[in-house]
RNA sequence: GCGCCCGUAGCUCAGAUGGAUAGAGCGUUGGCCUCCGGAGCCAAAGGUCACAGGUUCGACUCCUGUCGGGCGCGCCA
């Protein structure tokens, strides 16, 4: 709709340019926008008002140029100046017909569009270590990242949604000495477990695992494994120290081959655990890219051998630093330490000079907040590679904050006290979850309050708007015996002001896809959805569908099917269900 | 100290690329089922868009500064 106005208005302004009333050279960026008000028609244009100065005239007179010119059209009711210079456009309820017509037509592809054609885009999301299960921070990227997938494959685009596992570095190996001295305690042994291992109780269970499959094989004394092992803090040392000395311990006393496989179980099983979470909170990948694998194919150090040679490296300290500063990045970045080994950033310039090369037209990087100091140097990497930095955009996401009513729970992931994605999604539901965590623009904080995601009651909009949904399903059932298929001749019957409304919201629903994939802001369609529900139950309970009037009953059952069309293609992409019954 | 994000109704939040009278939900107050699902509908009250300047026909929106809140500034990941 917005569209066709759009094409009608750059004719009307090519023709005045023809004429020579305009200068040729003027940018003509059309923009309609729905009014606020219905005194100013359904659109209106300021293109009048831009147009003015540069083409000097004064805006209402070009509005009466761009008037005259404008093609007739069987959508265009008339066409209005006012105020200082605004277009207002009205439409003919024609036009309205014709898109509850077009919307029962073209069905689940009703609001897609071209505009991201021809874009292959990667999108990376979630991509928590596998050291522990996600939990509800994760939760709200993996929602975001979900939903964003979806709008962006409805407008057109190649979307590659990617999940970049971390199984290489320091804490995995942290990781698996935690599962080592857990499984030692169940040995019998008894330990003093070090402050900055991993607390959780599924350590408990991967240790378990381990002691069900090779009994005491893998068993140490706790006198050989704590010998002359650098004190732990809350013994006057340093636990950083302390746990890395642990580390060393364990790989030495099990030796290569029994380490790994400690390590390769802890990594399975937790990984194992984040894929089932995601996939029953209904979020998918195209591909699980390993870390390790970069390491194996050498590409971090092809990657830094290009650095190297592009002359953005220099040595200081016995490390090799990236100059990053020449590149916006507020300061030089390590890349292989002292001690020879590669650093995490080292890995993912690696992995992001991966993803260019593996073809895709663009990159999107869905990160916590806390990471946002990150962002200048991954930047950084990609322009001194050779390749632009706006290929890649990194979306912050930021925090959720959990309540309980008035309560705010505490999350703190060392000491295990968190609250996991599974527990969140088996107390709320999968959708209440889904819904609050894209409610909100993602990088506004977010305040995810259990007991009003759990309500069944009218101030959860996720209820608000199944429950249009359910009846209007409900309103088919009654209908079943009798007879309809929709038939485009009966729609004239359709104007009174509620149904009006409802058409209109209807229509705007290509506009809102359009405007929330461009942004990456699927928030906004969780708004538009609620309108949409609103825009129904208005028109429900002020009029009776199933009534006698053969023609009215088969114009209002269309428009509610058109209703009931567009709320599940909304809601398919932001990942909730539309159910048929509640 | 420097950098990023945020500040809109009592609360939680929308207001893309500057547009006409700044909008929802909750909460508050008062109404609505003989009828297709009341998990619903209607109405009222509620605002110095943090503050001060600037840019222009026009600023919640852009620029500068101030105040307040969150986060980040490792040879950790």
């Amino acid at each position: 709709m917005k569209q066709h106005l759009q094409t009608l208005f750059t004719h009307a302004i090519a023709q005045l340019k023809a004429n020579g009333d305009i200068p040729q050279d003027i940018i003509d960026d059309i923009r309609l926008e729905r009014t606020r008000n219905t005194e100013h028609g359904d659109f209106a244009c300021n293109i009048a008002m831009i147009l003015a100065k540069k083409g000097h005239k004064r805006p209402r007179d070009l509005a009466l140029l761009i008037i005259e010119q404008l093609p007739t059209d069987d959508a265009i009711a008339k066409v209005e100046i006012a105020g200082p210079g605004f277009i207002n456009v009205f439409l003919t309820p024609f036009a309205y017909h014709a898109l509850i017509d077009n919307i029962l037509t073209t069905k689940e592809t009703y609001g897609r569009s071209q505009i991201g054609a021809g874009q292959s885009i990667m999108i990376e999301f979630v991509s928590a270590n596998p050291t522990g299960p996600l939990h509800v921070g994760h939760g709200r990227g993996a929602a975001y990242g979900a939903a964003l997938a979806n709008l962006l494959k409805a407008v057109g685009s190649k979307v590659h949604k990617e999940y970049y596992v971390n199984d290489a570095g320091r804490q995995m190996d942290i990781l698996a000495t935690s599962v080592w001295l857990r499984y030692l305690e169940l040995c019998g042994e008894s330990l003093t477990f070090p402050s900055n291992g991993y607390q959780g109780d599924y350590i408990w269970d991967i240790a378990a695992d381990l002691h069900r499959h090779y009994a005491e094989d893998l068993q140490q004394s706790t006198k050989t494994v704590f010998e002359n092992i650098s004190p732990d803090a809350n013994q006057g040392g340093d636990k950083e120290l302390h746990i890395d000395a642990l580390i060393k311990r364990s790989q030495e006393l099990l030796g290569e081959k029994s380490y790994q496989l400690i390590f390769q179980k802890g990594l399975e099983i937790i990984l194992e655990n984040i894929r089932s979470d995601l996939e029953q909170f209904g979020v998918t990948y195209d591909e699980w890219f390993a870390e390790s694998s970069l390491n194996t194919n050498h590409t971090i150090a092809k990657t830094i051998e290009q650095l190297k040679a592009a002359g953005h490296t220099y040595e200081q300290n016995g490390a090799l630093w990236f100059r990053s500063s020449a590149f916006g990045d507020e300061k030089d970045r390590v890349v292989i330490r002292e001690n020879g080994q590669f650093t995490y950033f080292a890995s993912d310039m690696a992995y992001h000079l991966n993803k260019l090369e593996r073809g895709f037209d663009h990159l999107i990087n869905i990160w916590g907040a806390d990471h946002h100091g990150y962002v200048p140097r991954i930047k950084a990497v990609m322009t001194a590679l050779g390749a632009s930095a706006h290929r890649l955009t990194v979306l912050l996401v930021q925090f959720a904050t959990l309540y309980r009513g008035k309560e705010r729970l505490q999350m703190s992931t060392r000491s295990g006290e968190f609250v996991t994605l599974r527990e969140l999604r088996e107390e709320v539901g999968r959708d209440a979850a889904r819904f609050f965590y894209i409610q909100r623009k993602s990088e506004q904080h977010l305040n995810f309050d259990l007991e009003l995601a759990k309500s069944q009651s009218n101030d959860n909009p996720v209820y608000y708007i199944q429950y249009a949904y359910a009846r209007i399903c409900s309103v088919f059932r009654h209908e079943k015996n009798k007879v309809w298929s929709h038939n485009k001749a009966t729609l004239k019957q359709l104007g009174n002001p509620h149904e009006q409304a409802l058409m209109v919201t209807l229509s705007r629903y290509p506009e809102v896809i359009e405007m929330a994939a461009h942004a990456y802001e699927p928030h906004q369609l969780t708004y538009y959805l609620r309108d949409l529900a609103q825009d129904f139950h208005t028109f429900y309970d002020s009029h009776k569908i199933l009534i006698d009037d053969n023609e009215l009953r088969q114009a209002r059952l269309s428009l509610i099917a058109a209703c009931q069309q567009v709320l599940r293609n909304g809601l398919t992409i932001i990942g909730v269900s539309a159910p048929e019954v509640m």
